[in-house]
DNA sequence: ATTGAAGATCAAGAAAAATTGATATATTTT
DNA sequence: AAAATATATCAATTTTTCTTGATCTTCAAT
């Protein structure tokens, strides 16, 4: 961890943002063993369809998710590198300069 | 990891959504190497009082913090649980049941 | 070509969250 | 006791996010 590391925070909003809603967090568990197509979803989840789609875009907006038109159904994946992303925020978060870091600030926050 | 950890997504959503402002993820930058007073948040990232406070207090409900009184200051620091706990919660979402969970929902989402 | 189904997008309204300024509560200093 | 300081809380407003219903697009089947 050097003073490269610093993290966009507005990268850091987004994502957390997107896990911060209970029907987006269902779609996400629904996703955890392989794809599955938003008809799927809407039967599990009951969900109007809109509304559905709205939560997916947001999702796939913050890269958390990725989606493949096949025909004229969609399916929608895990996409593990965001959540490595969070991951990686979390354990930042938790990383003092105690522990031997060099890093002081985990977020540029001087001089907008 | 079994069926008895189905997890409460309300309190996913709470931890989530206090994550998901860059206000409070400067916070707990802030608080990265030990406590601090509000006082000196205040100095650096440049919040008016009552907004400061606000997001405290949202990091506090949200169990993230932990504050201590002494004197007239109030000194903020990381609770570290909570961070282990999104930590969890991360991890979980990316552990599918290709990797051998016996879980099949993270989140009870049935009968309610 | 018409119909139908899956999904995305859009506009309007509802709900939730954030900001601001004011006031309140302790606590310390004078 | 009065003044000052640190912080919390509250009410009003603004901003953001979510929901709903409608429409549009694309692909497939007839």
């Amino acid at each position: 961890m050097t003073d490269a590391d610093i993290i966009d925070v507005t990268r850091a909003v987004a994502l957390f943002h997107a896990l911060s809603d209970e029907t987006r967090l269902e779609i996400l568990d629904m996703l955890r063993d392989g794809e599955r197509c938003v008809c799927d979803l809407q039967d599990v989840l009951d969900a109007a369809q809109s509304r559905l789609s709205f939560h997916l875009k947001v999702l796939r907006d913050a890269g958390l998710v990725s989606d493949r038109r096949e025909g004229r159904w969609s399916y929608y994946r895990v996409n593990g590198e965001a959540l490595a992303e969070v991951h990686g925020l979390v354990r930042a978060l938790g990383t003092g300069a105690a522990a031997g870091s060099r890093t002081r600030q985990l977020f540029g926050r001087c001089c907008d």
